[in-house]
DNA sequence: CCTATATTGATAATCATTTTCATGTGGAGG
DNA sequence: CCTCCACATGAAAATGATTATCAATATAGG
């Protein structure tokens, strides 16, 4: 959590963009978060806590997030574009399921490493990836 | 190329939806083609020969593929879903550049394999997957 | 050929996201 | 501390993709 800190403020200092108290707030509580928030689950909550904070700066700060690394987009069909910290260490995928709609995070580095090999063949500098495999969970396939 | 039209013929007969003009030449345009089109460039493309149907049409019947399985929805985060006829027996993924936003495609089945084993491994019976592994391309990394 | 019902095309409506713009604020340099 | 100005903000309007509406039309079964 603190590298999250410390990454967006070098990623200000170096465009020349400024620190403020919605970032700040913003930050603190998408790094804090756990699950896979669409902006406007973020903007709800702290809306309770901020009422000042509008809906554009929410959008405009996790664009940022994204762009600085400390964030990950990512798309379940829904139609909402959804973000959640990254841990550059530890990136994970994500086991979909189609009926229950749970979503289980795994890791494998092998798949990883795969990966960077393919792009690499291709002339690939990748900047991040999405896998996600869709299907019935233990519960419902049974 | 022939099973996509016996599936979707199967597909509206269950369902007692009905076998139209519009849905015939959308088919047959959309297993001819080989890119991922946005609703809109088959629309677009369609237009040409046949300009009397509609981009709702399109849409509607875009739908239909993804629901009887002959076509697959995808997400490159340009803000326009995708589709492509899906060939089950080889199934690809794709690498995306974030700048020019080509698209290359390819196929790993080693990564498959660890991905059957991931599912495996969490209970899952998975269906399909997606991977996306997004960056620059040869020519934009330059 | 008739009829019930699904489909179509045009258009309006919706939803997420982005832009606009007047106003406010951070922070570098005095 | 002040001042200044580029950047940021919030509210509202604009945009772009997608979906719903509805009157007119076409399909499939009898």
């Amino acid at each position: 959590m603190e590298e999250g800190f410390e990454k967006f403020r070098q990623y200000l200092c170096e465009k020349g963009l400024k620190s403020t108290r919605q970032r700040k707030i913003i930050l603190k509580a998408f790094l804090k978060s756990t699950s896979h928030l669409s902006t406007e689950d973020l903007y709800l909550s702290l809306r309770k806590k901020y009422p000042g904070i509008g809906y554009a700066t929410v959008y405009r700060t996790l664009k940022l997030f994204a762009e600085c690394g400390i964030a990950e987009e990512q798309n379940f069909g829904d139609g909402q574009t959804r973000f959640e910290p990254s841990h550059q260490e530890n990136h994970h995928d994500h086991l979909v399921c189609t009926a229950c709609h749970s979503i289980i995070e795994f890791e494998n580095p092998q798949i990883e490493k795969l990966q960077e090999e393919v792009a690499a063949n291709h002339g690939f500098t990748t900047t991040h990836h999405r896998l996600e495999l869709y299907g019935l969970c233990h519960k419902c396939s049974s």
